[in-house]
DNA sequence: GGCTTCATTCTGGTATACACTTTTAGTCAG
DNA sequence: CTGACTAAAAGTGTATACCAGAATGAAGCC
């Protein structure tokens, strides 16, 4: 994607994410392109990258229309995630080498010392390294299409968990419990055991997050 | 997306599926747009879709080229659709309704009947068959972040095959009695039958299909 | 032969125009 | 006031022309 079509990009999947744009907004090309300092070209190539990745709708000559995202797809997105990157700890546990690992070994101490201090400054931060963290998984496990079918999941779930998730402490520490037995089974190239271990990380995620009722 | 744009997708699309259009090929913008007697801007668009499906490669200034698929990707998709169909297997057990499960049970009768007559043209008729199937249980699974995630690696796939698979009797009769005990999982609302159901079917397939050194 | 130079080719982006569709605002009848 | 119809306004889809900048390929040079 080039220059423009990325900021434009950039730009209105920053605005929807910190809910500037909020669900039902119109997007439309000639004001984006006004306000953005570009033409409509690659105004309109970046809605269609939105809509592409399922954030915006767009119909026929209608305006493209910011989505509404429900509860209830947060944990279709954890289910997905969770069956997708399973697969992909499973297929690291053979791929990876030592100084993805390194990496690795680095981001999860990073993590534990950032959630050892409470602070909201903290939880993005954490966030953010998390996000590392799977990614480095992610490419280690050196698929390309598991790579690109997880992109615009992730972005939604940035998106819903913005909205819906508080941050439990208990859930940071049990996150990082997680982490250390994900190393361990990548170190022992394990993968059926990487594989569950990574299942078992996103699931747990999943049931500290919304939308659950019991249990 | 919007007729023109359409049918340059869907012209590009069938170019190379049947081959016509090979790895490393270009696509020039312009030299297409009057080849389908349109201009660039909505060719433009298409080949930019094309690249999001992961079909062909963009980078930078260069011409768009069309991308090179590996026969180990065939067992990464194989191995992804599976872990995701089988989640759409299993909602749809729980949400399926009576005119679907009709449907289905209809497309079902006709592949029987298409897998009982061999010959060139039945392969592909049976093809489309399966294709719609397997749409009408992503239909019924109501989930759409994951019908999206499903829809390039399924158009990938559909590419791969066709150089790649040799359709063999045996395994059209196996796919004909799981698609009957799927259908009989989503009968009785049980979703985690349909989903280990399905999930037999694509790891069924995969074996049949290529890459495969043993068993 | 291998390297550099330079013209050509092609894409990314801008600007403008226009057909066609949707949306909106206004109008009028009940 | 309300609802249906109507016409203007707004917006997208597409076409065309054009330019800058990058990549490509061919000629010439060592």
């Amino acid at each position: 994607m080039s220059a423009s079509t990325e900021k434009a990009y950039a730009s209105l999947l920053a605005r929807i994410q910190r809910g500037e744009l909020a669900s039902g907004d119109f997007l439309v090309e000639a004001e984006l392109a006004r306000t953005l300092g570009m033409s409509r070209t690659p105004v309109r190539e970046a809605i269609h990258r939105l809509a592409a990745d399922g954030l915006v709708l767009t119909e026929g000559y209608r305006r493209a229309v910011v989505r509404e995202f429900h509860e209830d797809q947060v944990l279709e997105i954890y289910e997905l995630r969770s069956r997708l990157e399973s697969y992909a700890a499973a297929r690291a546990a053979t791929r990876i080498d030592r100084a993805q690992l390194d990496r690795l070994r680095g981001l999860a101490l990073d993590m534990e010392a950032c959630a050892a201090q409470p602070g909201p400054a903290m939880t993005v931060r954490f966030a953010e390294l998390n996000d590392h963290f799977h990614q480095l998984i992610l490419e280690a496990a050196g698929a390309t299409h598991l790579t690109a079918a997880l992109r615009p999941l992730l972005q939604i779930q940035l998106l819903l968990l913005q909205r819906y998730q508080h941050t439990i402490q208990e859930h940071l520490e049990r996150s990082c419990w997680h982490h250390r037995e994900l190393i361990r089974a990548l170190e022992l190239g394990d993968a059926e055991l990487a594989e569950h271990q990574m299942r078992l990380h996103m699931l747990s995620a999943r049931s500290a997050g919304p939308g659950e009722t019991h249990s």
